[in-house]
DNA sequence: TTCGGTATATATCGGTTCGATATATTGCCG
DNA sequence: CGGCAATATATCGAACCGATATATACCGAA
């Protein structure tokens, strides 16, 4: 799944520009599952148009600059239908808050709470809105699934941080007193073990 | 959260070969949240390294080739700790699996269905392995705390899929015999609103 | 004995992406 | 007028991905 891919994708749904693009990624349904910046949008909107996959079309505004607004062409729409038949093969996950989280023990009591606290506000505000969306009208079949499974996740995760919260922040703070010591994974370094 | 904070941070939990740095990425406890392949792991290796963060030896093993085997130094101690608190800034999910079911009623039913048991057997797979590390003995606090949390999220999307499995395979097997109409997100392209 | 496959171990490469930055247009406000 | 924000497009250097290459060691089959 690469930017031509998701630009692919999110034209599909309608004609865009690449700086719309961007914004739908950045709150619509695709971002939770996906991400591409301008770096990446604007060549992949330049080869796709080359190859003809995507047609642009300057448009003129009112209090704005003019835009280029992208259609997806038939040959682009089996393109999308090929990609989307390929196996699955990225799933993966970045967390610089769960980084942080798994070292707690050697951060300030203070900034770990932050952290934390944060990521529930985070969570928190995107149920809110997702719930708002989906009380708007509902999308396409899989769209709607996705959408669930997105709420039901983040549900899990505000849950578990608002439960577990305390406890985390209990332990750290008598560790704390401790010199710290890092603590050895059981089965991630084998030669460790054979040692 | 680059790939020399990765290494260090590894490395902070024991010594390690590059090999062994990727194999716990792949299936200890860090492998979660964040990933480096050997592309960016012997890079940063070889840089941490130079700026005396890291110290590498050679090892002779029976029955395996030799090995280069890095501790992290004081240095590098002082460094992981003044990545750790840096602002967060990367919390990034990409899925192949849900960008196709987003689309599951432009794919086969037989598809979709082969997509979501993938997804939900590798999530009890996960699951079970999680389980079983952490009856084996208990890491530090925010080991502990992480692998909660990605317990609770595999939990909740193991049994979001089961639950709503059939729910979209109805509904697509149904969908399936109109013609594929692209459905528009409600809020994703502000000019489409406008338009 | 040789070959193929697998595991361990290290390294590299070209294409892609990220994140920051730059530029341009438009409007608003002090 | 200048600064700031929003819209809109484009670019750049550093970093990374995924594939590939190479080397060592072992094992089993032909």
């Amino acid at each position: 799944m690469d930017a031509r891919a998701i630009c692919l994708a999110v034209l599909s749904m309608g004609d865009a520009s690449g700086y719309e693009i961007r914004k739908s990624l950045e709150s619509g349904p695709f971002g939770s599952f996906t991400d591409a910046g301008y770096g990446s949008i604007y060549p992949a909107l330049k080869r796709l148009s080359e190859e003809g996959m995507i047609t642009g079309r300057q448009e003129s505004q009112e209090g704005r600059p003019d835009k280029t607004v992208y259609s997806v062409t038939q040959k682009g729409k089996l393109a999308l239908l090929d990609i989307l038949h390929e196996a699955p093969s990225v799933e993966r996950l970045t967390s610089d808050h769960l980084f942080r989280l798994f070292f707690a023990e050697l951060l300030p009591v203070r900034m770990v709470e932050a952290l934390i606290e944060e990521r529930i506000a985070h969570y928190r505000t995107k149920i809110a809105q997702m719930r708002e969306g989906r009380e708007r009208g509902h999308g396409s079949p899989g769209a709607d699934f996705v959408c669930g499974f997105g709420l039901a996740l983040y549900e899990a995760g505000a849950h578990y941080l608002e439960e577990h919260k305390h406890a985390l922040l209990a332990a750290i703070a008598i560790d704390g007193e401790a010199p710290p010591a890092a603590q050895q994974p059981d089965s991630a370094l084998p030669s460790q073990a054979a040692e």
